[in-house]
DNA sequence: CAAGTTTTTTAAAAAAATAAAAAACCATTT
DNA sequence: AAATGGTTTTTTATTTTTTTAAAAAACTTG
């Protein structure tokens, strides 16, 4: 079988993952080859049982088209999402299906030097545990937080390695494909892919979490920026509130807004003497934070004014933010996702306002306010995303840079 | 001869207006052809004396390559730059040299429902002076201030039409293919393609001018958002200084960093008895706006303490919105161009500054600051860039969306 | 049931890539 | 100064790939 069809196969493979169900003149039109091309690939494909025929999609006027899809089990990936302190592993099939219940286990990342041998264990053994063989797992994607550069294949804030990247240190030893990004990226490509941004062209992801992240969708693809570093939301200066910042700046946006932000806040009040359920709710100690955050965003939703208030401050300070994001690429869509999207329809109404207040009306109207439809789920999605994305990718051979003008100058075109 | 071939010899005909000269193999690489095939096409290129050999560039370690380029007479391209007040049109050869002087005329766009009339009557006008026949004219890009959508063609500040979009009357009553722009985006396409962001994937062009605007260049195109409304730099919520802006709201960057607001604040200072040369240059009318600006600029060069002070403060602010440009979209280069552009080197210290302030360490050593090399051509050339990217594109089929899952649902797939 | 759509299949024609050889050049060595 | 081995570019002939065009099949609408 030749190199070219062979890539043709990836390429229907590829589209198939992230449509689930296509026609052959979408596929056609999608991979940009002709239909009797696409339509001798697809029947190879189906000889060899990778995809099947999926019976008929209604008329649209004319003749029904036959719908195709993947077989679930043909291909898995192994994906990955990583925070600060934990760490979550799924083996996923061609519908995005856990093969296994997520792997979920410690794993702090400042000042571990085994961080990424520990990680690369456990990928091992949920790979072992799953059964699926080795050969039918396209790659392994991996969100974590951190300047990320997944070109490179490395994160300058966490898993150092000595001379080695992070991808080729696993690659190498799990021997398979491996890819990073960073963790809010990955969130944004999951909504792009599978979630509430699914087949925009320019879409902001926010993950409100104990930073605010961002995942820009620009063009239809995720944006990264010359470094991999694009989408530092959380450290734009905004405030003139003096106060510092882990960045080591201050009125950074994440000075006023984050999950850690609003649950220091909420003990403010509590020991300031408001009047509010969280007083008997919060424990207000360290490793309770992640439950603390919860329970703020559970009492505003059962109507607790004090958490409302702590809600909308920060909503109407990340709208500010959003406003930023809404002069300077005009996107379609604005997406709350990540952990503080529990509080949905929370936010709404304070970034609205702070939309009215801060945007242009011809640019505010034209974009979208949505809440996450992945949830927990989005960062394990977006990494099989990047995986799959990947798939069967044309390497593109690096060429020397053109001749500028000053070389040609210098050494003189002679006929 | 083939539409496909046709296509090519667009595809190589745009490659070098872009790169002026190129070889056989750069050429095979940039429109993703093989050797072989550019190799046919580009000797029939040279048969129709479109193409010539420019004879041999230096070899890199073997047999040295033949450089091709355009013939500069082949094609024309009309490229008109507008601002508020004053139009300039001007018809450039395939080497960006004008066939004749630039022809510059006042023409309002406020409230003015001639302009549109007006400025096509202009166009047949230098058209027909310049002698080139239309037939070698590839189109008329338009640079103008407002919000512009490229795409349907129109702009909702001015130049309203009734029904009809602007490109849409400019090509029905000239016979030529008609693209229009907003201003920064003109600029940023400029210096992408020919000025100090050449080949550079990631920069922001920041247009100092009587606003600030912006040329956003991601993944080595201009990026324009949903609605071609992207760059609103202007407008970014930055200060809390209480100032109504032009578009209605208050605290824009633009309110504390325009040249309009910079001759404002020379005229306080001048009235509250600052020693400045300025005193004796500046005269403060209404329409001397823009010598009064030049004047500031060229006395900050020279020296004048209040004047290198009121860029000073007008580049750290302008810094930090830099600052924001940098941690959201990471590019590699930010390039300062527009009016202010003269003012060059006076504005990069203040702006490190603020960078240095503002700005992640990491992300902010990944950045370049650099100055226009294009200055007033910038638009003229942005202009013709705008009509030879669109030269022989391929226009692809409108499809109807792809099905939704819902539909899917709905009417379910039958056996 | 006829006319108009849309999708699928097939055979023939056209386009494009590959591979191999030739040409032109550089850097060493003899 | 000529010869040699290694590069890069150009040309040519052959093979493979891909598109086109036309017909057939399946469906909707009036």
């Amino acid at each position: 079988m030749s190199a070219k069809s062979q890539s043709y196969k990836k390429k229907i493979i590829r589209q198939l993952y992230f449509s689930n169900l296509l026609s052959c003149a979408e596929l056609s039109h999608k991979i940009d080859k002709s239909l009797s091309l696409t339509t001798k690939i697809l029947n190879e494909l189906i000889a060899e049982t990778i995809v099947i025929e999926t019976g008929y999609a209604p008329s649209s006027g004319g003749r029904r088209p036959l719908m195709y899809s993947l077989k679930p089990d043909i291909l898995y990936t192994v994906s990955v999402a990583m925070d600060q302190f934990f760490t979550r592993i799924a083996i996923m099939d061609m519908q995005n299906k856990h093969v296994l219940p997520v792997e979920k286990f410690e794993l702090r990342l400042a000042d571990n030097p085994m961080a990424l041998a520990v990680l690369t264990d456990k990928i091992e053994y949920v790979i072992e545990q799953s059964g699926v063989d080795k050969s039918k797992i396209a790659g392994i994607g991996i969100g974590m937080p951190g300047f990320v550069d997944p070109q490179q294949g490395l994160n300058y804030s966490f898993l150092q390695t000595k001379g080695e990247s992070i991808t080729g240190y696993i690659a190498k030893r799990t021997n398979l494909a491996a890819y990073i990004e960073n963790d809010s990226g990955i969130v944004g490509l999951a909504e792009l892919k599978f979630g509430a941004a699914r087949n925009r062209r320019n879409a902001m992801v926010i993950n409100i979490g104990w930073g605010v992240g961002l995942g820009i969708i620009l063009e239809g693809a995720l944006f990264r920026g010359d470094n991999g570093f694009a989408g530092e939301f959380s450290h734009i200066p905004l405030f003139d509130n003096g106060k510092l910042c882990s960045c080591g700046k201050s009125g950074c946006l994440e000075t006023e807004t984050s999950l850690f932000v609003i649950v220091e806040k909420a003990k403010e009040g509590i020991q300031a003497g408001r009047v509010t359920v969280l007083k008997n709710l919060l424990s207000g100690r360290e490793e309770d934070l992640e439950k603390d955050a919860e329970t703020i965003i559970f009492s505003a939703g059962k109507g607790d004014r004090f958490a409302i208030e702590l809600l909308s401050e920060a909503g109407y300070n990340i709208g500010r933010g959003i406003a930023i994001l809404i002069h300077l690429l005009n996107p379609g869509i604005v997406v709350l996702s990540g952990r503080g999207a529990l509080a949905g329809k929370i936010w709404q109404a304070p970034i609205q306002q702070a939309l009215n207040e801060h945007c242009i009306p011809r640019l505010a109207v034209n974009t979208e306010i949505g809440i996450s439809t992945l949830g927990y789920e989005a960062e394990l999605i977006g990494s099989a995303a990047l995986v799959m994305e990947k798939f069967g990718e044309t390497i593109k051979k690096v060429r020397k840079p053109e001749r500028t003008i000053n070389t040609m100058m210098n050494s003189g075109i002679s006929k």
